[in-house]
DNA sequence: CAGTATCCCTGTCGATACTG
DNA sequence: CAGTATCGACAGGGATACTG
């Protein structure tokens, strides 16, 4: 079956490791913080305040992921009253481009999709009753 | 370095309806499902047979929530030995790209992935015992 | 063929409490 | 301040069985 036509470069083959790397990468919380350590390098709790809605646990736990995956860069800058910088790496800034890309397309189709939702669901109404 | 492919920091604030609408189009299958149907239209069982893994819940809920999101396109083309057919939708078409912006920068930078995540477990076996 | 329905299990997430 | 530890709630995912 020839894939010129809806498959200019014949790319997007998934195979698990990507799959894998985009959960980890793109998950709940990730985005937020990418966007916020692109903006300024940020403590623990200030990230905490940054992005509304996440809990201790789900911060620690991304920003270790993020870490381990070479995304952001952990560095302790005190021992006294402890505090911890979190960064974004080099290989992390390379990522917001993607990342960019993937929202914006969000942003632009968004009415289009919520209008997707709704005459969805207005369809389908009635049928499951 | 000029930023002209990142937005201007502090642009892209994170929006819950954003993140609803990635987790809904970037989750674990959508992927290799848009990735499949931008190549032909597909039957379910033929899609299932193309996505190694993904089982018939799995399958059935991915489609249903990519078609209500407008991304694909459910067709009934018999009645008789019952046939549906899936296609991508234009909306759908548009989403390519983006992930396949998202799908090269981890095709690019998997290897240094990987090596991160190596240096990491490494550096962090011994401080968990 | 193309689903739906059910059970069950695991992972995740939030809330809470505690520590160096 | 920056976490760790623990618990309970809940959704997602797989396996299986059944249906138009």
């Amino acid at each position: 079956m020839d894939d010129t036509t809806a498959a200019p470069h014949g790319t997007l083959r998934i195979d698990p490791s990507h799959r894998d790397v985009l959960d980890q990468v793109l998950d709940k919380w990730s985005v937020s913080i990418l966007d916020q350590l692109c903006e300024q390098p940020c403590r623990f709790n200030a990230l905490r305040r940054a992005i509304p809605g996440v809990t201790q646990k789900s911060l620690t736990a991304t920003l270790r992921r993020l870490e381990r995956n070479g995304i952001v860069e952990r560095r302790v800058i005190a021992d006294r009253p402890v505090a911890v910088e979190y960064r974004i790496s080099p290989l992390g800034k390379t990522l917001r481009e993607p990342v960019d890309v993937v929202l914006a397309w969000v942003t632009t189709h968004q009415s289009r999709i919520d209008r997707a939702r709704r005459e969805f669901d207005d369809a389908t109404e009635g049928s499951g009753t």
